[in-house]
RNA sequence: GCGGGCGUGGCGGAAUGGUAGACGCGACAGACUCAAAAUCUGUUUUCGCAAGGAGUGCCGGUUCGAGUCCGGCCGCCCGUACCA
């Protein structure tokens, strides 16, 4: 065996793969079948570390799933529609499309040498149109069904990207791609009613017992659900039409506490009113004004303003309340108008302080005097209070208690009704943009709004379109826009918005299942390879695209795409962290940061010093550690002092970046994928080192010269410890395998260099041996591939070790005939003992008290307590 | 503010309530070498020559026994927010 070349093993066993087709997806009756999915890539036109460590995951998953039997789907495709292939065609010139399939081309070149797993015949792009026509199909079922509709709606308006952005796509008012200051305009615009399911898509949550806890609660706090009362107030002085208010409250128990009423400035009546007052007008603009930026949220005062209506309190009408115009009330949470109750509530409080209302409380802590309140009291819904101003229930009760007695209450007197709210709305998908999903309606001035006919779809994007212009290309593209109505024939219109990317990736999880049908999906498949049995990605798509693809099939259940079992896609979810490296910073001469790439600078270890320099500079002299700062000096700017700034996210702009394909050259897959799973545990960020990259390959190089040896080895050699190398091996087996099952690759890998050591320093039979680096290379195989097939056949292995079912331990070798037990005494471990490992407690008992160094702690004192767990430790009381 | 997570050697991290620090990195020593690199063999929580102490952010509790469970602090990270 020749030394470790991992660039002639990994070709030549990507080659052995694909010919034998060895990761075909196969649907068989016979077999289980284990489906993983990773998150598929954004085509940016380069794999990162990010990238290779969650392919990483999934093929090990993959592949001991396959090897334990399982006939395994593990696809890859290509999430290819988007804002960065137009903004690149407006920069750069060229087509969105060739930009794209161009990227694609490019990173499946660069994905294929880590030798994963993949059923690369079921590889498909988003904006192929062989996809987004069956999306389009989907999307005529939906709207037959009454899951999409058409509103005018206020909109996120991203004014750099010119488009709308759906309520989850704005972060702190700003566009999550754009990072542009989101304004408000109305526009008609499409909507699937993802809001018809906030109950089920919320207590479903439940049933996913293997999604993370932290993405289940983020889902749920997004659904956003509440309990409470909505009623209405009759107003006096209000316009003709505005004789009632609705509100809606969480705390109906502190209606007594009521002081004031508030609208949203977008509330009908504030809205009427702007009409016909210019006070309230240039209000109402005030309001507008402010609320989009980080700053102005976290500066935002309360404002209001009297707009002189009076509303009467509901349970006495000779009490009568100001209805204000209030800039925290929101128009699209509950009915956009609420009442104000300041003394139980921090944002009333300080809102009638400023305006001086009364503050009159409802309830005081258990056993205290009414005082004047200097802030409001909120104490937990479930954290029982006296009620002073109650009206139902006891006066002292929860609030829990209190509130669902209000509700009873107010719905006996006829005052109003309880009433469940969501926070979740209906997910906008409109989208003003060329490179997406056309919307596949038409406008007939006589029928309307008409669906286009299945067999007109796909309603494929026009390819003669340019950029130099901002906003939509198809709006202006005559030939294309023109058309007739499928229901009439008269001259109509096409629909010029494209959907929301998000609706992509919302079911390509169901179309692997059977990529290039006609129809979006084939029963059988589906019935066959749903659900995701294990979806790994990050954990930034915990709300929307997971709430998405949750939506998604319930629609395509609902729309006969997908069977019931599949409304819940994903049965189980990994989140893994990210790949971070250190930062390389010096100063320029305007004092403004510069980043340096890693292979452009240069660390040493001086005593107990770590020095990074910039360039390839050789070490120091070891006499001149005495003084290194003199050394530092002599040095010019090629060996300028960095800053090193620890661990941060691999970023282009932060120039911390390792390329994958660097690696593989230096190293070789297999080195780039043991490392990415060694170490840190999978959900964790792991560190990429250029030392423990290096160290990785020296490993794999220490395992391929052990397989030389063995293989060297005269078949006749006796050797001595075979016994202990398969206890070793069937420990290793035993660890690998959990360790697998349980995510904790970086334990698997620790059990594997545990192994290796071992190996390395026995000297056992020629037959063993062989057969414990047989076994190391399948434990090795999802991790690493190519170096195991190597040693697998260089062994004697039969057939790919890829196939190669996984190795099992033998029970009787997993435990030992004698144990060491430490003794305890008080607690504290003073001595151990070696006995048979079923040797009855009695005796170890008597062998443990009799232990020398036993009798010297215990000192003669009395022992109160004796303590044998078996197998475990003995403990000594005294 | 609210919700969640996490605090263990120089570093990444192990540890079903049962020998704290597996495994890796780094460091140190030795072998080989004219020398270095590579490789191999050891050592490496800390105080102590040793015997023996101490030790998992801090304080307290439960237990024969706590990194692990409970209560209270401190610190860091993530998510989220005028949600009535």
């Amino acid at each position: 065996m020749s030394r470790y070349e991992p660039k002639t093993i990994e070709a030549k066993w990507q080659a052995a793969w694909d010919s034998a087709e060895t990761f075909k997806a196969r649907r068989d009756p016979s077999k289980p079948k284990y489906y993983v999915l990773e998150m598929f890539p954004y085509p940016s036109g380069r794999i990162h570390m990010g990238h290779v460590r969650n392919y990483t995951m999934g093929d090990v998953v993959a592949r001991y799933k396959a090897a334990q039997g399982f006939s395994v789907l593990h696809p890859m495709g290509w999430d290819a529609f988007g804002m960065p292939a137009e903004n690149a065609a407006m920069e750069r010139g060229g087509h969105p499309k060739e930009w794209t399939y161009g990227n694609i081309a490019e990173m499946r070149k660069q994905m294929k040498p880590l030798g994963l797993s993949i059923d690369w015949s079921r590889e498909f792009a988003t904006c192929d149109p062989e996809y987004y026509g069956q999306q389009q199909a989907m999307f005529i079922d939906m709207m037959a069904k009454g899951l999409v509709y058409r509103k005018n709606a206020v909109v996120n308006w991203d004014p750099v990207d010119m488009t709308v952005l759906a309520n989850e796509q704005v972060i702190d008012g700003k566009g999550w791609r754009s990072n542009a200051a989101v304004e408000r305009r109305e526009l008609t615009q499409w909507f699937f009613k993802i809001s018809d399911y906030s109950a089920e898509l919320l207590s479903a949550l439940d049933g996913l017992k293997d999604w993370p806890e932290k993405v289940r609660l983020m889902q749920a706090n997004w659904i956003g659900q509440s309990r409470g009362l909505q009623f209405a107030f009759s107003t006096t002085g209000a316009p003709d039409g505005f004789d009632r208010i609705e509100v809606y409250t969480t705390r109906p128990d502190t209606l007594l506490g009521a002081s004031f009423a508030a609208i949203s400035p977008d509330h009908p009546l504030a809205k009427h009113l702007e009409r016909h007052d210019s006070a309230v007008a240039a209000f109402t603009a005030e309001c507008r004004k402010g609320g989009t930026t980080a700053e102005a949220m976290e500066t935002a005062t309360k404002i209001g303003m009297d707009t002189g209506i009076r509303v009467l309190h509901p349970f006495d009408n000779t009490v009568e309340l100001p209805v204000y115009i209030a800039n925290f009330v929101l128009m699209d949470y509950g009915t956009g108008a609420i009442f104000g109750c300041p003394a139980h509530d921090a944002r009333d409080f300080e809102f009638a302080t400023k305006y001086g209302l009364p503050i009159p409380a409802v309830f005081l802590p258990e056993g205290a005097e009414e005082v004047a309140l200097d802030e409001a009291y909120v104490p937990m819904k479930s954290e029982r209070v006296q009620y002073i101003r109650g009206f139902a229930g006891n006066d002292l009760q929860t609030g829990e208690d209190a509130v669902a007695a209000a509700i009873a209450e107010c719905e006996a007197r006829g005052i109003g009704r309880g009433v469940t709210n969501y926070r979740l709305r209906d997910w906008g998908i409109s989208r003003q943009r060329y490179w997406g999903c056309p919307i596949p309606v038409i406008h007939c001035a006589v029928c309307g709004v008409v669906a286009e006919k299945k067999e007109n779809l796909p309603v494929k994007l026009p390819d003669d379109v340019t950029f130099d212009i901002p906003g939509n290309p198809l709006d202006r593209h005559p030939t294309w826009r023109n058309c007739t109505c499928p229901n009439c024939g008269a001259d109509a219109r096409r629909e010029t918005d494209t959907m929301d990317t998000f609706v992509d990736s919302s079911w390509y999880y169901a179309r692997f299942t059977a990529p290039h049908a006609t129809t979006p999906t084939i029963a059988e498949d589906a019935d066959y390879w749903m659900n995701v049995d294990q979806y790994i990605g990050g954990i930034e798509h915990a709300i929307l695209h997971l709430l998405y693809s949750r939506f998604f099939a319930r629609a395509m259940h609902a729309t006969g795409h997908l069977p019931a079992k599949a409304i819940e896609p994903f049965n189980a979810l990994f989140t893994q962290g990210m790949v971070t490296h250190e930062i390389y910073k010096t100063t320029d001469a305007n004092g403004r940061p510069v980043y340096h790439l890693p292979e452009d600078v240069t660390s040493f270890s001086l005593a107990d010093r770590r020095i990074t320099v910039l360039g390839d500079v050789p070490p120091p002299d070891p006499d001149m550690i005495a003084d290194i700062d003199a050394w530092l000096q002599g040095l010019n700017d090629e060996g300028a002092l960095v800053e090193v700034i620890p661990s941060a996210k691999m970023s282009k702009s932060k120039k911390n970046v390792v390329d994958p394909m660097n690696i593989i050259e230096a190293f070789g897959a297999d080195t780039a994928r043991w490392f990415v799973m060694s170490d840190s545990p999978p959900e964790r960020d792991v560190e990429w080192t250029a030392s423990g990259a290096e160290a990785t390959f020296k490993h794999l190089s220490r395992v391929w010269a052990l397989c030389s040896r063995i293989g060297d080895m005269p078949a006749d050699h006796q050797g001595v410890g075979d016994q202990d190398i398969a206890k070793a091996t069937a420990r290793a087996v035993e660890d690998v395998t959990r360790s697998i099952e349980t995510f904790a690759f970086n334990k698997a890998i620790a059990a594997l260099y545990g192994l290796t050591n071992t190996l390395a320093k026995a000297n056992g039979s020629t037959h063993a041996m062989k057969h414990a680096i047989r076994t190391l290379a399948q434990l090795m195989c999802p991790m690493t591939p190519h170096i195991a097939e190597s040693i697998w056949t260089y062994q004697g292995g039969a057939g790919l070790c890829a196939t190669a079912p996984w190795p099992k331990a033998d029970p009787a070798l997993l435990v030992d005939d004698t144990v060491t037990l430490p003794i305890q005494i008080n607690g504290k471990r003073r001595a151990e003992i070696s006995v048979p490992k079923d040797m009855p407690a009695s005796e170890v008992e008597k062998i443990a008290l009799a232990d020398e160094a036993v009798v010297k702690f215990l000192a003669g004192a009395p022992v109160k307590k004796i303590i044998v767990v078996p197998g475990r430790i003995i403990n000594v009381v005294i």
